[in-house]
RNA sequence: GCGCUCGUAGCUCAGUUGGAUAGAGCAUCCGCCUUCUAAGCGGAAUGUCACUGGUUCGAAUCCAGUCGAGCGUGCCA
């Protein structure tokens, strides 16, 4: 149980004591360390509903309340009751923390299996800043989900079965330099998509573009050679990519994956009159089965609400990728047994996902799915980041540029680093710093891609929080004989090392809660409130040079520290290195 | 038109779901390396929480409206 929830029993506990019947109350961290450490509003609201004196009610509480060998309550402001931690209560939570693998998290997901849907960049084009914040968020969740107990089933879902094939395929045969293509495979086929792209205001040629895609996906074996050749390139260029962020995918079920179950799909959702055919496309409408301000299929038009389906086949028989997003759906119930499935797409595409869930819903598939939304990339212009008009920044270039920054800054900072140890820190810093940056601000905000934001090494970055593991470490290798931190006594006598404390034994709390509202920015603000503990600890408070028992406790607290960092910044995506 | 996500310090952003004197980082100013890595620490300064009303003991947070930004709204994903 983490201290919170003993806070949170004793005080139902004395409440359910006080008014004689069973009532639930919040505890939360203290809105500000001057009110101790942690508090709960609850007798403010009961005394709201019982209409009481919020003060008297707070009193009669805290009389029926028992908090031996923990903490001390006290009254304040309007009512609020405030908790202040025993420092031997810290000490010994930091006693049982050092024996804890888990380091205080609670296996919240246990028994449940989810599977997270993220990156899943289309093939054939290339990657750039703005499919990094699906890959990086998704990524993290993942880690965290797994850590809490989950069963994860990480799944790249690929887009190698559009539209984009039909330019690429046409593209491919009447504009590929065989010798760019052997040389850089994926700049090949980005050049002729983008060429192809341009040429389709030309009615004949988008005519043929489209002609090429209904071939493939009728099966064409000529089309089908190209199509795989553009997949194997293109998996191979991300694979990369996905290698040097250290982002792993238990699966790689793209589109095609699904292509032979989507017809039978279409028939189903005929013959259940889910769909029907309007315009000659087979569609998804609501029918009026709902009321308007719920209904995902209904949209208002300059004449009035109208119903907006969601098409599952083209009039030229074509399928769409609401068909393969419900066989994909299909597949991960009945093949994966999925309790959860988290998509980690962006905000434009709300209305698909909020029509896939009510349209699963109405097939009669039960599970829990989240649209993870995530705010857009911006360009200079504040407008989206788009692949089409290929003005915008590649993921790869953002990396390289990230890594030569730490690396300026390795040789500045530290010139004894050389050579290959030296390449490898920057990498692990440049790259940090990239994900940091994506991971410790609201999903949802919409931001100006800019490099001195997203490449910054100064400051609330990742960097920051390796070197605080950094100075860790070094206290360690000064070390003479090997340090048992499992046998230390623990004593709190300094307000860096209780404030230390504090914060350790936070991360059991702080974790679980990530996952209510997907917000790996809560682990970002935690890991850096730890980091921060931990440098003015490292500053007031000597470690190797002070006595014993005292030094021993110490050093507990550095390794515990050590350990829950490098589990922090680990479930953000982040590498820590030994020095830089 | 309608819907969604937003609007917080000079800049970039947090704000634990209605709580106490709204917080960080950057930039600015003042201190700190004969002591475990100064990519650090300690301190100062910085606000009409877009605007107007409403709900209540209490609002950046909830409701209504206005202004502003981005996105979406039938055969792309």
């Amino acid at each position: 149980m983490t201290l919170l929830q003993e806070l949170e029993s004793r005080l139902v506990a004395a409440l359910t004591a006080a008014l004689g019947e069973p009532v639930s109350a919040a505890v939360t961290t203290a809105a500000d360390l001057r009110f101790g450490d942690y508090q709960s509003n609850a007798a403010m609201v009961l005394a709201k509903q019982q209409k009481k004196n919020p003060r008297a009610l707070a009193q009669e509480i805290i009389d029926h309340l028992d908090l031996t060998d923990i903490a001390t309550a006290d009254i304040a402001g309007p009512g609020f009751i405030n908790f202040r931690i025993l420092p031997a209560a810290y000490a010994a939570r930091m006693a049982a923390l050092i024996r804890d693998e888990r380091l205080g998290v609670p296996a919240t997901g246990a028994g449940k299996t989810v599977v997270v849907d993220f990156s899943a960049p289309n093939v054939a084009k290339p990657m750039h800043v703005g499919h990094i914040r699906s890959t990086i968020i998704g990524d993290s969740l993942a880690r965290i989900a797994r850590f809490l107990g989950f069963k994860v089933i990480a799944d790249n879902h690929i887009g190698d079965w559009g539209t984009q094939f039909g330019m690429i395929i046409y593209g491919w045969n009447h504009f590929l330099d065989e010798a760019a293509l052997t040389a850089d495979p994926i700049s090949e086929l980005v050049r002729i998509y983008r060429k192809v792209n341009a040429l389709k205001e030309d009615p004949g040629i988008l005519d043929a573009c489209k002609a090429e895609l209904v071939k493939l996906q009728a099966g064409d074996p000529e089309n089908l050679a190209i199509w795989q050749k553009c997949i194997d390139v293109s998996k191979a260029g991300l694979q990369k990519i996905y290698d040097r962020l250290e982002v792993k995918f238990d699966h790689w079920h793209g589109e095609s994956y699904y292509n032979d179950r989507l017809a039978g799909i279409v028939a189903e959702f005929l013959e259940k009159g889910i769909a029907r055919e309007s315009a000659g496309a087979i569609c998804i409408f609501s029918d009026g089965t709902k009321p308007k301000e719920e209904d995902p299929f209904l949209v208002h038009k300059e004449d009035g609400w109208t119903d907006n389906p969601a098409i599952i086949r083209k009039a030229d028989g074509g399928f769409l990728y609401a068909t393969t997003d419900l066989a994909t759906l299909q597949y991960r119930i009945d093949e994966w047994k999925a309790d959860h499935v988290w998509y980690v797409v962006g905000v434009p595409q709300q209305l698909h996902f909020r029509q896939l869930f009510d349209a699963a819903a109405r097939w009669g598939k039960s599970c829990d799915f989240q649209h993870v939304q995530f705010g857009s990339i911006l360009g200079d212009d504040r407008k989206l980041m788009r692949t089409r008009t290929g003005e915008n920044v590649g993921l790869v270039e953002v990396l390289e540029e990230a890594v030569e920054r730490a690396a300026k800054a390795i040789a500045e900072k530290n010139p004894d680093l050389q050579g290959e140890e030296a390449a490898r820190i920057a990498e692990t810093v440049g790259i940090g710093a990239v994900k940091f940056a994506e991971l410790s601000q609201g999903r949802l905000t919409d931001y100006v891609f800019s490099w001195d934001r997203m490449l910054a090494l100064q400051g609330d970055t990742a960097p920051y929080l390796q070197y605080s593991h950094v100075r860790i470490r070094s206290i360690f290798r000064k070390l003479d004989a090997p340090f048992d931190a499992t046998s230390a006594d623990i004593h709190l006598t300094e307000d860096a090392e209780i404030h230390l404390a504090r914060l350790l034994v936070r991360f059991g709390e702080v974790l679980p809660t990530i996952l209510e509202d997907f917000r790996p920015n809560l682990l970002a603000n935690y890991v850096l409130e730890l980091a921060r503990a931990f440098h003015s600890f490292f500053e007031a408070c000597p470690v190797l040079k002070s006595d014993e028992p005292i030094r021993s406790s110490r050093l507990a607290l550095c390794e515990l520290t050590s350990r829950t960092l490098k589990q922090g910044l680990y479930l953000l995506g982040i590498n820590v290195p030994e020095r830089m």
